[in-house]
DNA sequence: ATTATTATAGATCTTTATTGTCCATAATAA
DNA sequence: TTATTATGGACAATAAAGATCTATAATAAT
């Protein structure tokens, strides 16, 4: 289980984007040409990240791509859940064997939506295990590893 | 970004033999009955997991599986890791880019064994959740999952 | 020792997901 | 109006996961 290439890129891109927010816009060339993608390719990405509101693009002569809200209200998680989906880490496949009767509650069948209390035992160990790693990725955002960058920057300078 | 069907199946293999410890050795054939897979694919995953030293095999007549330790020194991360692999969750891919001269110390192109320190900012931040979603599997063992089935049964018993 | 039984390892196939390209179209600012 | 830029659909290549079959090796019971 890995994360796919397509976050790498997406990570990266608005990261950059993020660090050329005074400027203009950024097109998908600078960007590909930056991040070593080809075009079409990222351009794929990108539509994924304006569909679900990361940033705004706009066609047309200086065009491109802007964060479609500061870097501190974008984090790592939302930027990974527009590439790898929303689904959990963790699905059952054969809730109907016989092993499902020892370990899950009555109920736990129909358990999707609307009995997040009720799940079985394994899926409670495993959703338990992907909560921790939402929780983490939500507390990280695009600003903060900025602004980390921004500080080793200034401390080689002081260095030198 | 999921977690396979291997993982469900070697997970609800290995809770099964931990639930049948007292008794003789668990055959592929009843195991995979009881999991609802093919006996063919489900002896690659038993395989897998006897290679990592989670179960032990003994072919013949009556041979079969058991857990090669207590079932509360299996951890589901000792599970996981058998089936997804130890790679890590996040492997950038091109740490060749322009992009990379902002985000990285110095030093930290030949990252993988001995600087574990100096991982470049999104690294940091990936690994970081990474290991958070490791220690969580790490401290739930196939017997605590046992442990609380046989709570809610003992307790099903006396409601009734 | 023989035999029936069971796990193992290799080859192979299908299906699905990822990665990638190309092109026609739509939108926009100059 | 036009040059420029993003968008969406179709498509192809590759890689990974899921699955099956078969021949072989190991073992316990006889
Ligand atoms: S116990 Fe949970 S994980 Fe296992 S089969 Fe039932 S629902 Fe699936
Ligand atoms: S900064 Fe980190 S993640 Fe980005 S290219 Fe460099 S090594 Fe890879």
């Amino acid at each position: 289980m890995q994360f796919s290439k397509s976050t790498d890129y997406a990570l990266h891109a608005i990261i950059h984007l993020g660090h050329s927010q005074r400027c203009n816009n950024v097109g998908i060339r600078e960007l590909s040409g930056i991040l070593g993608v080809s075009e079409s390719y990222l351009s794929k990405i990108m539509s994924k990240l304006r569909q679900d509101g990361i940033v705004r693009a706009v066609p047309g002569v200086n065009g491109g791509y802007e964060l479609a809200r500061p870097a501190d209200q974008i984090t790592f998680l939302d930027v990974i859940q527009v590439i790898e989906g929303r689904q959990q880490l963790f699905e059952c496949s054969n809730s109907s064997s016989q092993q499902h009767q020892l370990l899950a509650e009555e109920g736990a069948v129909q358990r999707d939506q609307k009995y997040p209390g009720k799940a079985c035992l394994v899926e409670k160990v495993m959703n338990g295990a992907e909560q921790q790693l939402h929780q983490y990725l939500r507390e990280h955002t695009i600003q903060s590893v900025l602004d980390e960058a921004f500080k080793r920057c200034s401390h080689d300078v002081n260095k030198k």
